[in-house]
DNA sequence: CCTTGACTCTCCTCATGGGGGAGGCATTTG
DNA sequence: CAAATGCCTCCCCCATGAGGAGAGTCAAGG
């Protein structure tokens, strides 16, 4: 029989280990002292803590480790820590790529100030119009237009909120006059389709965002660096990219004041 | 201005994170109303969570996220974090191989209940005494009479508590007969040196370890299951093996309540 | 026999990053 | 006028022990 402290130091485990796995009743000592509750351990209780060191070391939570010593089946219990085990690894590369790419980014000179975010878009309902415009100027005359005529057609539809409109670039290049949108509101059901204008379920994307503060002629830098991020992530463009408004000529005065994000769908290189 | 409700939306984050993050000052709205004590958040606020959502997404703390945004140097924060980050990620390959090597185990017809644990043994000072046994049954002579020489030329001596003593096999095959072996046994200070008996002092190892019950005679099992283990995981047998004895005739009278312990000193592969 | 230092006991709080829910106002809609 | 949301604060909870307070115990030395 061993005091807990000599116990200790034989399976190389803390008293306040020992005393917790006591309370939760994962291992409790042989014996206990009446008048002074010291705790009586043996070299029984030596083997179940190897056995639960062993298992521990596995990345078994205490609950799970106390099911197998229970004689529930390992076999589940293990294989869903193995993929609860493989998803946390892949995670955790996931962060050392993110990391690698901000150190590496900082050193360069043009440090730019972007911060990407992925997150998942649900799917949601859409009406959408295709439509070729001169120049990114357009956007303002064309786009409170094509609010007009669906509302004129669906009195009834309302918009999605929090609201959620954004330009998909048709055009496989970059250009700087007529240029092929495709502009996208998101609305709660679906309406009358008019002028070219026609309601669709657009599915969930997972998506690599950036947040844009300003002029619509800076955005190309935003794309720029959101491109080379998705490349040094190992993921890949899974779709069109979005420009999603936020603030704009609407609700600021100031173009300095404009928010803008661009949304790349992305998926695993 | 957005009510919580909405705003939480807008950032895909729950209204609960808002909460924490503005009672721990990471993320303040930009007013809250006087009367009703609703928070209310604007755009401004959308993008410093998107900068928060960025940060938390490479695996800092929201400790760490603070400390950014108050404008700490970013680059030792993320390299510590990336210190971190691929430490947890081997630690998790390591548990994937042992649950890979536990499972591909069970499978086998004769599955073996050896549990596997990684130790530290700390550095220590120990008496070792080489020599050729006939068999293994010479230990319970041989051993005794070891102790009492070194007893009798150092009274004060002392054995460290908790005991540790092993033998590790020199020979480089297995041997049944005319074994070649060394008996160390930790004690707490250097002493004199008699009879072939000299002391030491062993560098702290990293071992792992399996508990055999029972006789001596099916240790070579344990050894081979362990030995199997060893290189299943990825790592490589660094030292001499060392069999530690714990529980043993001097004690118990009845051989199945024998208890030994394999430590096979391990490095990475 | 008494003191002293080392052990041990129970009970409390703390860490992460919020989640769940109770109880109480505010606002809006039927 | 009642019901349904939406929001507030306050409190407890998760896992796995670590750290410490205050009090009782054990063994050895004087």
């Amino acid at each position: 029989m061993y005091y807990i402290g000599e116990f200790s130091k034989m399976g190389q485990t803390t008293v306040k280990t020992l005393h917790y796995y006591d309370r939760i009743g994962l291992l409790r000592p042989e014996a206990t002292d009446d008048t002074t509750g010291y705790r009586l351990y043996t070299t029984r209780q030596l083997v179940q803590l190897h056995r639960i060191q062993s298992l521990r070391q596995t990345g078994l939570s205490v609950d799970e480790v106390q099911s197998v010593i229970a004689g529930e089946a390992m076999h589940p219990i293990l294989e869903r820590r193995q993929s609860i085990l493989a998803r946390e690894c892949e995670e955790r590369e996931g962060m050392l790529d993110r990391i690698a790419f901000i150190l590496s980014n900082q050193e360069k000179e043009f440090f730019m100030d972007y911060q990407v975010t992925i997150k998942d878009i649900p799917s949601c309902i859409v009406y959408t119009k295709r439509m070729t415009v001169p120049n990114y100027r357009a956007y303002f005359e064309v786009i409170p237009a094509i609010g007009r005529a669906v509302m004129q057609a669906n009195p009834e539809l309302v918009c999605a909120t929090p609201e959620y409109c954004f330009i998909s670039y048709l055009d496989g290049e970059y250009k700087e006059s007529d240029i092929n949108i495709e502009y996208n509101e998101a609305v709660t059901a679906f309406g009358n389709e008019v002028d070219g204008i026609f309601f669709r379920e657009i599915p969930a994307v997972h998506v690599a965002t950036v947040m844009h503060k300003g002029s619509y002629a800076d955005l190309p830098q935003a794309y720029a660096f959101l491109m080379e991020w998705v490349e040094h992530n190992g993921y890949r463009v899974a779709e069109t990219p979005r420009e999603s408004y936020i603030d704009g000529i609407w609700n600021q005065k100031d173009e300095a004041d404009w928010l803008t994000e661009i949304q790349i769908p992305i998926a695993k290189r």
